[in-house]
DNA sequence: GATAAAAATTGACTTAAGTCAAAGCATTGG
DNA sequence: CCAATGCTTTGACTTAAGTCAATTTTTATC
């Protein structure tokens, strides 16, 4: 029977045996061959993943068609569980969508899905604090996950993506399409993981192409469309 | 009174008047002017922080003197919370260290700062499984930040970086210091952030020097401290 | 308001790493 | 055992972004 294997997890080792059965009897046993892809990152989550024996790569696909690897997935650890802690309501009502692609990388690669409801009753016992710790570190993952993507476009994009994400944070604070940075641009060049010469150049060519204005920390966007195709192409 | 402010953090949001009153005592309220330090990532942990007011950037200095910052923290966030979550015993014992470097960056910055032993005795009630999730996520956000410390150095170094990992992980199952690749190059570029040709590239160059041999996935370490050198470097 | 100090910009140069194209190896299945 | 497909390597070329050095602009302080 292999609900005893459940043990091997971490998350599950203080668990009862009836409990193992029981979370066993209520997922599903999948089996990949090499290359064969698990989920798209824009597929509705529909739980988290054990791996049993083989090995699955969890990626992003970059604009160009290249492909970027955030976490290999070895037996008896999982995988896509953060969206769990994100936003409990989204997760229930089928408004999530996967993280990241994921693809098995043996080939012969046995994986059991936890489905949300299945892992929430037995979250329930433990809540309010704890979930919002959980919560806040899930928070964190993903921002370090986006950073991470941001690190493999050059400059001028990462800067509109920089410049765009401010746009809505600051939403309302001016009303045409002008932002405020709110950190020095020696301390943005270094967010961007670039030097103060690259940003300096970098802000120059996007308002020697009309695209922004810049006034020492104040930048207007005169052309968002354009901002906008920068910051995705 | 101060300690109706925690009523903001997020983590706090659900606890009673008397326990935040508690928290406020037996912690250290902090003021730092700009660009003063608050920790260095070489120094031993005692808590983490809770910005009332103010800003505070956390950063890693690169081997260059480059500085790249990971997050900026604005007020009622929290920050330097990770280590609480990785082992218990070594925060307890002292011998964990701040994972980053942070410097206030707003002339009047203030803080609070929660030792471990008050936040573990509020986490008392919440145990076993919850507190296991939250050392996996914990987990995968240290990973991630490697992840992007990785990205910002060149390839040779994080070829270096991996092989050493590597031999660490695979400790045991060669004699000598050869370690098989359990990826395929392929995938071991994309990992690394680069492509095939430049990764066949750099093991090239490796093995010119004399620092490797390569034999398909087989990689024989002829001059580990060289490689030690370049993985620090 | 003058002067010092810090922050930001500019120019000339170098280099690491990506692109494109082609060839060479190696697995694997019929 | 040999096609056939998929990995891996190599070469020639291009380009984005870093370095170094100097200057200009902005900000703070007496």
């Amino acid at each position: 029977m292999d609900s005893g294997l459940l043990k091997n997890v971490n998350m599950f080792s203080e668990l009862s045996d009836d409990e193992l059965k029981k979370i066993y009897s209520l997922s599903s046993l999948k089996t990949f061959g090499k290359g064969e892809m698990i989920f798209f990152d824009t597929e509705p989550y529909s739980g988290f993943y054990i791996v049993l024996e083989g090995c699955v790569k969890i990626f992003k696909i970059l604009k160009d068609g290249r492909e970027h690897i955030l976490h290999f997935v070895y037996p008896f650890n999982t995988f896509a569980e953060v969206p769990l802690f994100e936003q409990y309501d989204k997760v229930i009502k089928d408004e999530f969508t996967y993280p990241a692609n994921s693809m098995s990388i043996e080939r012969n690669t046995r994986l059991i899905l936890i489905r949300p409801a299945v892992f929430y009753s037995l979250l329930d016992k433990n809540k309010s604090m704890s979930f919002k710790i959980i919560s806040g570190l899930a928070k964190k993952l993903r921002h370090l996950n986006k950073h991470i993507e941001n690190l493999s476009a050059d400059i001028p994009k990462r800067l509109a993506c920089y410049l765009l994400e401010l746009k809505t944070m600051e939403n309302g604070k001016f009303k045409d399409g002008t932002v405020e940075l709110p950190i020095s641009k020696h301390d943005l060049a270094a967010y961007l993981g670039t030097i103060d010469e690259t940003l300096s150049r970098t802000l120059k060519k996007l308002q020697d192409r009309e695209i922004i204005e810049v006034k020492g920390k104040i930048i207007f966007i005169k052309n968002l469309p354009a901002l906008k195709k920068i910051s995705t192409e």
